[in-house]
DNA sequence: GTGAAAGCGCTAACAA
DNA sequence: TTGTTAGCGCTTTCAC
């Protein structure tokens, strides 16, 4: 048995007396006599017949597989997002594919290529940064795609995106609001499209407040809990009385930082993360942060892939791409309670 | 065109003016004349041929994919095998399909007979519970299948295991050997396997330690953060000066629960989690736990899994199950710092 | 209502 | 070295 024993049509057939035409049509529910139907189902049973999804794939030129691709599941926002996609596909009667692409372009670039394989019926990527390989491999891929980033006009491909820089400003607006006139910012790394949104949003928050823009109240770092502490030690002589946060694990370090030398949160400095992971809830005091809908992104993503696969068999032309915006919401949590000690005092 | 258009063999073949075979033979790196060679070469990168998993699939009976299903992708236990096991599967040319279970019995039973769908080649399986349809389904399972949990006897199935009673008396005994002696513990339900072994765990390193077993330092809760806190609120009244939390989260919501009411960590009393997820560092003050080696559980099960599948053509008789333990760690961290005050005064 | 047969895309045995 | 062909397991015409 080249099969490795398992069971097929021709077993059922064979059993039930019948060709493999009828055990394919009672199988899948199409009419036969009453006589035969009882034949193929017992036979099915008692071999314990289960459809090989490989060879159904084949035949139909589908896998019901979705592929997620991600640069990292480590970290709560990717997780989060896995979540949601699991969620609706599972729902909807696909298998979800993950893909950790470590960060790295060209696997990215190669998870593209491979909708070629018919592996998965459809891909929801999320880049780490868009290059012209990607726009490349976007607009000639073998199958549908939604990616989670923000996209050029013009690519042919649905897309999902946050809006991290209205986040970046509600964070500041809401620390402005709590009394807070010396706002600093501990950013990811300048090069990345996030890491400019945010950098954005914190810039026009400030300038909507009317405070005053100062270089000594940024930092520019690598995400990771221990480079918000480092942080912190830079800043501290610049006597900021909130520290913003470009995700909740930068916050996280940033507070243990600041507890760690006897700093009170809220009432010396607040703090406030982006993200809301998990991470942000855990903190003491519990984090404020802005959740950038990593779950809806997700969740949309997966809708929009599904979408895409149903409309397929319909109308000739494709519609057009569509893009969602996950707009950001802020929640408050103790770290940013408003200083009890007059703010006039602090102000620069 | 039913085929949406893909290239495959026979396109590339007429295309280089050769027969499928040899097209076939050149892009599987077989011999062929120069000349053939080339004109496929150029054929199939002119056509952006690649090629059709599924199909090859068929032909040799496996898919190259594996799939790992647990409870829930929100944990940060299965997070952490998640990675392990995409880390050791991506190294081995395998894909990793994942699939939720959200806890529920007949979810897992139903992966487990899927597994004769072929469209994974294996399965690394996390069961919240081990009942008799579980070993019935294991026994007959369609191919290898590699369990995280503890097994009974006689189950045919390689699984690993974590050794949640030797790291709950780690974690008590490190309590004691800091001094304390009315260490309470909150641990998750009481009739699943993991709750039980905590339970044991704890009890056996209280005698060891020759400390009485006092019921009223003792709560069974569901996980969770909440659930923490409320456990506290309960334990309180026992004047304990430890608390050792079946897992982080708990210690988490127990942590905010006695920060909240200005009662000092580790001063007055220490905080012991179990998991050593990121929540563990993220705490105030971090928290030192248990390591239960979900990332090193995750890593093994893979191997465990990928051997079975590499030693499929081998010999007739399949080698016995095997069972791998992880060894837990203890990871000490400023939540459970030696109190300052004299620990005779809060002997019972 | 049922069976024979074609074909999804690929690999490999066999012939030439 | 190359081409023809069978076959992986299934669905689906097309005859009967």
């Amino acid at each position: 048995m080249p099969n490795g024993g398992q069971p097929t049509i021709v077993s059922i057939a064979a059993r039930a007396g019948v060709s493999i035409a009828s055990v394919s049509r009672v199988l899948n529910g199409q009419g036969a006599r009453r006589d035969t139907v009882e034949r193929v189902r017992r036979a099915a049973a008692e071999l314990g017949y289960v459809p090989n999804a490989v060879a159904r794939s084949l035949k139909d030129g589908r896998t019901r597989q979705l592929t997620f691709a991600m640069p990292d599941i480590g970290n709560p926002v990717y997780v989060a997002m896995v979540r949601a996609i699991q969620a609706v596909t599972k729902a909807a009667g696909y298998r979800l594919l993950l893909h950790s692409t470590d960060a790295v372009a060209e696997d990215e670039l190669a998870v593209l290529h491979s909708l070629g394989d018919r592996t998965s019926d459809g891909l929801i990527l999320c880049p780490i940064r868009i290059t012209d390989e990607h726009i490349e491999a976007l607009t000639t891929a073998a199958g549908p795609v939604v990616v989670i980033g923000s996209l050029p006009d013009g690519v042919p491909v649905d897309s999902v995106r946050a809006d991290s820089v209205a986040g970046s400003a509600m964070a500041v607006a809401h620390l402005f609001r709590t009394g807070r006139r010396r706002i600093a910012f501990i950013n990811g790394p300048s090069d990345t499209v996030p890491g400019r949104n945010r950098d954005l949003g914190y810039r026009t928050a400030l300038t909507a407040c009317g405070l005053p823009h100062d270089e000594a109240l940024v930092v520019h770092t690598d995400f990771g809990i221990d480079s918000g502490a480092a942080a912190v030690r830079r800043l501290l002589p610049a006597r900021p009385d909130a520290l913003f946060c470009a995700n909740d694990q930068l916050a996280l370090g940033a507070a243990h930082a600041l507890l760690a030398r006897g700093v009170r949160i809220p009432e010396d400095i607040a703090v406030a993360g982006m993200d809301d992971s998990a991470l942000a809830q855990a903190g003491w005091p519990p984090l404020t942060s802005v959740d950038l809908g990593s779950s809806t992104r997700g969740r949309r993503a997966a809708e929009l892939l599904l979408d895409r696969l149903e409309a397929r068999g319909g109308t000739g032309t494709a519609p057009p791409p569509r893009t969602t915006t996950a707009p950001p919401r802020l929640v408050v949590r103790a770290s940013t309670a408003p200083a009890t000690d007059s703010p006039v005092t602090r102000t620069a």
